[in-house]
DNA sequence: CGACCGATTGACT
DNA sequence: GTCAATCGGTCGG
């Protein structure tokens, strides 16, 4: 990771297209979170694409407050609470009033594993392969150890507090599958990962 | 209002 | 492989 291209982050131009070619450019792409805390920041490796004309997206019926950042311009964080307990974020893509977003589903961990660690696991856990892959291979999972939580919603991605960066790194092969955990939309082949990534969930 | 259920995870057979 | 945890969003009456 060269640093003179992690502190530019991508521009708005790169958010404001349709959500399944912004999931596809999203892999490989770095994601920071700078809080008071200090910084984390990982590969992104395996993302999922959901549009308004999707029965398994949460803008399929109409905007509401739940989902309401989906519409907004692109280059917003749209961020969920699910099962009672988990948090899930998305990057939300196209124009202002087009209810499209792209979830990250899995990032490899490169800065502040530390931090990302105590977050996942508490003070006590020691490094492992086992829990380094563990850290960060599912949604609910990167949300943790990134502290991302509700009072992200709505965060912009051109900001200082979280950005996605280029670092010129390119993956080799793309994998196309099945969106997981829907019950409808299984037909769209929407979820993205980089093939042979340890950090893809499943 | 009440009932159902989820873009998940972790523990367990 | 199965299943419970846990609660806000959404929808039906």
């Amino acid at each position: 990771m060269k640093e003179e291209f992690a502190l530019t982050p991508l521009p708005r131009s790169f958010y404001r297209r349709a959500a399944v070619t912004v999931a596809k450019d999203l892999l490989g792409k770095i994601i920071f979170h700078h809080t008071r805390q200090g910084i984390v920041a990982g590969r992104i490796v395996e993302v999922e694409a959901y549009t308004m004309n999707d029965p398994a997206s949460h803008s399929f019926r109409g905007r509401t407050q739940r989902n309401d950042v989906m519409f907004w311009d692109g280059g917003y964080l749209y961020v969920y609470f699910t099962y009672g307990m988990h948090f899930c974020a998305n990057v939300v893509t196209g124009e202002p009033e087009v209810g499209e977003a792209v979830l990250i589903r899995a990032v490899e961990p490169l800065l502040g594993i530390e931090r990302m660690m105590y977050q996942r696991f508490g003070k006590e856990e020691t490094l492992s392969r086992s829990n380094l892959i563990q850290l960060t291979n599912g949604p609910a999972k990167f949300c943790e150890a990134f502290g991302i939580t509700k009072k992200e919603n709505g965060t912009d991605l051109l900001g200082q507090k979280l950005w996605l960066s280029d670092d010129g790194f390119r993956p080799a092969s793309i994998r196309k599958s099945s969106r997981i955990g829907i019950r409808v939309g299984k037909e769209k082949l929407w979820r993205f990962s980089i093939e042979g990534n340890l950090w893809v969930s499943r």
